[in-house]
DNA sequence: GTCAACTGTATGTCTAGGACAATCGTGGCT
DNA sequence: AGCCACGATTGTCCTAGACATACAGTTGAC
């Protein structure tokens, strides 16, 4: 495949406020790590404003890919180009790499369609395995894994950002699909699904809007980015009996759990919250008054326990 | 206790960034104004930082628009309130505003629906004006005026945040609902559609993307924020005839275009770019080598009027 | 061993006023 | 009218220091 990296474009040399708009650091940002670490070190315009040669933007987006996937910034922002891409390449080989067998070729098929920004084909092809598989088994078997495996695909360079782009729309596209064609469910519990702030990843909350529906919950969405006073209010006022949040890897733990417990704070007792996502399959100790699911899987039992235990209570 | 329909939101005062995000203006700004103006005049926490009140962040969002529409600083930053408000309502009674009386029952049924979290109900009224409208005029004539009605009453405080994103939630299942349902379109030009980083609101690509859908025209969305390094990477490889970019009224309109101008440098000329949304309905001077569209009735006319000079070309 | 509390370092954000480039609007000149 | 020059307006960038917060490593108790 000779994708290569595609020569420079020879780019004027950038002002600060570019940078700040190309990399995400903010200005504030790049100015302390000049005076800290002695990089990035900009040219000067005749009136003494910063002004970065391409190269160091270069270096710079590909530290800001870095730090996002959890690096320290003093072991990165001063390191050579060389270091940076091999750092980029190690990726981590974990265990939710390997899919289970039966679907890797649906997983590598997937992989090449979105390689060609093929979207008419990613579209028949997921639909296609929407339909093969039901939207149960759509979700955990196949979504789930395949989210894994394009986010590492990304994280080793084998995919642009745009292709992973491209996957997250059509697959967002294919679950609202899944989820629009089930008939309103009715039954208890009432379930409010959204994320907290700082949370923008919809897979993850739709792929657990669709476990939900699929039981006949009766559920409503409001999408990402929800402060958690206004989930207060709005779980009061609309009368939920759970409250359900995704997510993803991409906020701290810490922050997380602050909000949560913040968000436990506002809610009566008697309105449950159900913590969902990847970010909770390391969790240490888990504070009271929430329920953690790090798995798809464990939705369903999670719904039959509750039910069981309300029919119990209120014969 | 009972649910009472809450009493005054007592919103907590707000950091400086807080500020900036809520209101587009820049940290630099807020504090020169501070200086120059005497307003903003926030309170401090115990370390000397800014806290600004909830009632001077509303002034401040109010300010924000009438400089959009092209008001001077000096001349509205010290205003008070109600001179903001009384200058506010004279700009636009714009014909967006008040729907065309046709549509003005679904509309208030929209709200009334969104008042009592009833999502079924919700999801049932859109469904049904989709069917009755069809794709084209549901855009047009339904979603778009909607979206401003609810951001009105959003900004107005009758309705809740939480509100506003149940409306955003089902709207946007609704327009997958309408693209998906459309056979892959084949004709030229062959469109790519995103927003730039900092755009997160979905719900003007999707239209965008409906407009097109529903022409048969190619295209291909890579969904909210792709920075523009990556658009221009996934363009050309994808061999796109026409970049197409959503812009609400969130990002400043400065930023906006240097994001713009950027894009445009790293693109080749045979490749045009499309630049859609509100933003655009108070430019003042168009820079070179952007389309803008600010409605999206024009969209039609811009793919006819595109069909027509290739086909003169390459006969 | 496991876990909580402590501690020092790492890191980003905030503060202050001054400087200045870019824009806007006005008045005078052709 | 059209055009240019000028002063006022306005946002962004500069410096450098302070400090809250997050992380990582260590100690101490059970």
């Amino acid at each position: 495949m000779s994708r290569t990296i595609v020569a420079p474009p020879e780019l004027p040399d950038a002002p600060i406020s570019a940078v700040e708009r190309e990399t995400g650091l903010s200005k504030d940002t790049l100015r302390v790590w000049e005076r800290r670490y002695g990089f990035p070190v900009p040219l000067r315009d005749r009136h003494g404003e910063r002004l970065y040669p391409a190269d160091q933007v270069l270096r710079l987006r590909l530290i800001s890919r870095l730090l996002g996937r959890g690096l320290r910034p003093r072991q990165v922002v001063g390191a050579p180009l060389e270091e940076l891409i091999a750092r980029a390449g190690e990726g981590d080989a974990g265990p939710a790499l390997q899919a289970r067998a039966a679907e890797a070729p649906l997983l590598d098929a997937t992989l090449r369609l979105l390689r060609s920004y093929d979207e008419a084909g990613l579209r028949a092809h997921l639909s296609l395995a929407l339909q093969r598989l039901g939207l149960q088994r759509f979700v955990t078997e196949f979504a789930a894994p395949m989210n894994v495996q394009v986010g590492e695909a990304w994280s080793r360079g084998e995919i642009a950002i745009s292709q992973e782009h491209l996957y997250t729309e059509q697959m967002q596209h294919q679950l609202r699909q899944g989820i629009g064609a089930i008939y309103p469910g009715t039954r208890a519990p009432s379930v409010m699904l959204t994320t907290l702030p700082g949370e923008e990843h919809q897979l993850g909350l739709l792929m657990a809007h669709a476990c939900l529906a699929i039981e006949g919950t009766r559920c409503v969405s409001l999408g990402v980015q929800t402060p958690a006073w206004d989930i207060a209010q709005a779980a009061r006022q609309h009368g939920a009996d759970v409250v359900g949040l995704s997510f993803s890897e991409s906020l701290r733990q810490k922050t997380a759990l602050d909000m949560l417990q913040d968000l436990r704070a506002r809610l009566p007792e008697s309105i449950e919250i159900w913590a969902g996502g990847a970010l909770w399959s390391r969790l240490r100790r888990r504070p009271p008054g929430v329920r953690f699911v790090s798995r798809l899987e464990q939705i369903s039992p999670l719904l039959a326990e509750y039910r069981a235990r309300e029919s119990a209570a209120a014969p």
